[in-house]
DNA sequence: ACAATCGATGTTTGCGCTATCATTTGACTT
DNA sequence: AAGTCAAATGATAGCGCAAACATCGATTGT
C-alpha cells in the first residue's frame, strides 16, 4: 500500500517543519504568520508554498503560552435558551471576529455558583478581556476577576459600581416608565406578571411598583411573580392567575418580557378578552413578532446588538492600548406604545 | 503604602508557586488538580490550601501544550441569529459541560469559506472534536478536517456522504410530507415561499415541488424565493408577492421556515384573507409561539435540542474511547398540522 | 572611505505544564 | 529474612512557539 500524503496518523505539522520545508529558522516562519512585514517578499512567498504544501495550522496553546497572548475574549452569558442574548452576542462576535479576536462563551444558567465556576474555566483559558452579565457575581468570583487583571465589561444593566467597565440601562427607570406610559393611557388598576425574578427583572418590577405607589396606584396582589423560566405558555397561565387573583379588576399588565405577554395576549384572544378595551398589555424586549401580532403589542424597546457591539469595541479599545472614552455607558431603552395599550390621552 | 497581596500587577501564580508554598514537587500539585486520587489525602489537603492562598488556576494552554489534550470541543454553526441553533446549542452545552468540556463557538455566516477560515481557527486551537453543520463544507476545509484526524460530527440534515459522523434528518422527506399532508386537507394549488435558500431549505422545496410534481399540482410560478435572510417582516411581503403572482389562486402555502409563516399569519389578517378558509399556512421548526398564535400553526417539529445532545453524546463517547453505536442518526421530524390548515379529509 | 544605521534573518531561551521514568517506602509473600 | 510489589512522590525533559538578543550585509551620511 502506497503511503498516502499526510494520513490523519501524520503528526500535525509544526513550525519547525515547515521552516525545513523552506529551508528558513522558525522564528521566520513565525513572523511570516505574524508579522509578514517585517520578512522580505521572496522569502515570505517560499514560506506561504511550505505552510500551504504541509498544511499547517498553527498551535495557538504554544502560541498563547510563549507570547502570554491567547487572542480569546471571555463571555458569560445566564442562558443559551433566551434568544435576548442572540442579539447582544452577535453584536460580540461580529466585532471581535473584526478584530481578530475568539470568543468563549459560556452559560451560567442564572447561577451565581456556576458563573464562578465557568468564570473559573474562562480564566484557565488566559482570555485577554471578559464580557459578563450583570453584577451578580459572588465574591469569590469578583476576587478572581481582580487577581487576573483584565478587562472587564459588565453588560446588561447599569451597575453602581461596576468592576472596570459596563453597557447597558437602567431596568428600575425603564419598569417606572412604563407604569407612568400605561397610567397615561388611562390604566387605573395595573398588575405586573413576571418570571425568572433574575435582578434585572426585580429591578423593572421595582421602578413600576415604585413608580405606582408614588401615584397611590399600587395594589400589591396585582404583582404575580413565579421563579420558573420565561415561556409562552407561562405568559398565558400568569395572566389567567393575575385575573383571578385581582377577581378580573385589572385593567393592564407590565409584562416583564415579550415571551409572557405574547402569551398573555394569545390567552386572551382565547378567553375572548378584548385588548386594549379591557385589558393593556405591555412587554418588555421588543421582540420582531411584537411589532407584528394582532393587536401588535407596545414593549420596551433595547438596542441589544449594539450593546454587544459596544461592549466588544471598549474591550478591544482597551486591548490596543486606545482611550476608552467612558468607562460606563448607558445605551438607554424606548417604551414603545402599540395597538395592545390604548393611545395616550 | 502597605504592598496589598496579589495585586492586579503580581504575576498569575504557577504550578510551581503553589509546589513551593506546599512544600511539594510540581508534579505532586499537577496530580493533586487532575488525578487526585493519586495523591494522598493529606498532601492533596496541603496542596489544595496553598492553591486557595494563591488563587492558582491552571494555565490551560500550557497543560493543551504538555498534555495534547485541550478539552475544547469545536462548534460551527451558520448563524447565531437564527434561533433554530439555540437549542442545538443548548444541548451541545449541556452534554459538553457535563463531561467537562469547554465549547468554542463559531458563525460562518452561511458562507462556506467564511465556515473554511472559521474552521481554521478552531483547528489552531487544538480542539479534540467538531460539530460543524451541514454539507456544505469547501474541498480545503474537508482537507483540513480530515488531515487534524479528530472526531467530526456534521448536524442538522442527514448527508450522503458524512465525513465522519452525522445527526440529522431529511429535509427533502420532511418537504415532501408537508405537501402530502398539505394536499390531504383538501389544497389543491398549493405554494411555497423561502428566503435565504441554503442547502436545507432548497432540499424541503425540492421534496414539496418533487410531491407535487408526482401529483401532478406543480405550478412553477407558485414558488417564491429570496436569497434574503428570514424575517417575520419578510414573511410578509413573500406571502403578497406569492398572492400577486398567482392572482390569488393559492390555497396553500408552505413556508420554509416559522419566521415566514407567522409573518404570512400576520399579513392575511391584515388582509382579511381567512386561514385556513382561504388559504391553508404551514411552517416549519416549530416556534413556542407557533403553537400558541391564533390560529395557531401548522408546522414540521424537530427535535433540535435532542440533536445537539446526541452529537455532543457521540463526540463525548468517541473522545472516551467507547463504540459509538450507529455514525449516522436520522433523529426524525413531524408534521404537526394546527388551526392554520384545515384537518385531513 | 568609513562609521553609523537599518532591515532581514538567525540563535537561544523559556513560557507552564505533564509524560515518562526514577526513587522511596512499607506491606506482603514465601 | 530476602524478595516482590504497589503506592506515593519526585526529577527530568520536552511540548511548539515567540521574546529577546545577536548577527550580517547593505545603505546612508559626511
Amino acid at each position: 500500500m502506497v503511503r498516502t500524503r499526510n494520513s490523519s496518523t501524520t503528526k500535525r505539522a509544526t513550525l519547525a517543519d515547515v521552516a525545513k520545508v523552506a529551508n528558513v529558522s522558525a522564528i521566520t516562519v513565525s513572523r511570516v504568520i505574524n508579522q509578514p512585514d517585517k520578512v522580505s517578499s521572496d522569502l515570505c512567498q517560499r514560506v506561504q508554498e511550505a505552510i500551504d504544501m504541509l498544511g499547517y495550522i498553527p498551535n495557538q496553546s504554544a502560541s498563547s503560552l510563549a507570547s502570554a497572548r491567547s487572542g480569546v475574549i471571555g463571555v458569560s452569558i445566564p442562558s443559551l435558551s433566551n434568544i435576548v442574548f442572540n442579539d447582544v452576542l452577535r453584536g460580540i462576535y461580529d466585532v471581535a471576529g473584526a478584530s481578530d479576536y475568539k470568543v468563549l462563551l459560556v452559560d451560567t444558567h442564572y447561577s451565581p455558583l456556576e458563573e464562578e465556576k465557568m468564570i473559573r474555566t474562562l480564566l484557565s483559558q488566559s482570555p485577554e478581556a471578559m464580557i459578563i452579565t450583570g453584577g451578580d457575581q459572588t465574591r469569590a468570583c469578583e476576587r478572581m476577576l481582580a487577581k487576573a487583571g483584565l478587562p472587564v465589561v459588565q453588560i446588561m444593566e447599569i451597575l453602581n459600581q461596576p468592576l472596570d467597565m459596563n453597557v447597558g440601562f437602567s431596568h428600575y427607570q425603564a419598569g417606572f416608565d412604563v407604569a407612568l406610559k400605561l397610567l397615561a393611557t388611562g390604566c387605573q388598576r395595573l398588575g405586573f406578571i413576571g418570571a425568572r425574578m433574575d435582578a434585572r427583572v426585580q429591578q423593572r418590577m421595582a421602578g413600576f411598583r415604585d413608580a405606582l405607589q408614588e401615584r397611590g396606584k399600587l395594589n400589591e396582589k396585582f404583582l404575580v411573580t413565579t421563579p420558573e423560566p420565561s415561556s409562552i405558555a407561562l405568559g398565558g397561565e400568569l395572566f389567567r392567575s393575575l385575573l383571578s387573583l385581582s377577581a378580573g379588576q385589572v385593567d393592564g399588565i407590565f409584562c416583564c418580557n415579550d415571551d409572557l405577554a405574547l402569551g398573555a395576549l394569545f390567552e386572551s384572544q382565547r378567553m375572548n378578552i378584548k385588548v386594549p378595551t379591557d385589558i393593556s398589555l405591555c412587554g418588555f424586549n421588543d421582540f420582531e413578532s411584537s411589532a407584528f401580532v394582532n393587536p401588535s403589542l407596545s414593549s420596551v424597546h433595547v438596542p441589544r446588538y449594539e450593546m454587544g457591539v459596544q461592549a466588544a469595541q471598549m474591550i478591544v479599545q482597551v486591548l490596543e492600548g486606545e482611550a476608552v472614552a467612558q468607562k460606563q455607558r448607558d445605551i438607554g431603552f424606548e417604551v414603545i406604545l402599540r395597538q395592545s395599550s390604548r393611545p395616550i390621552q
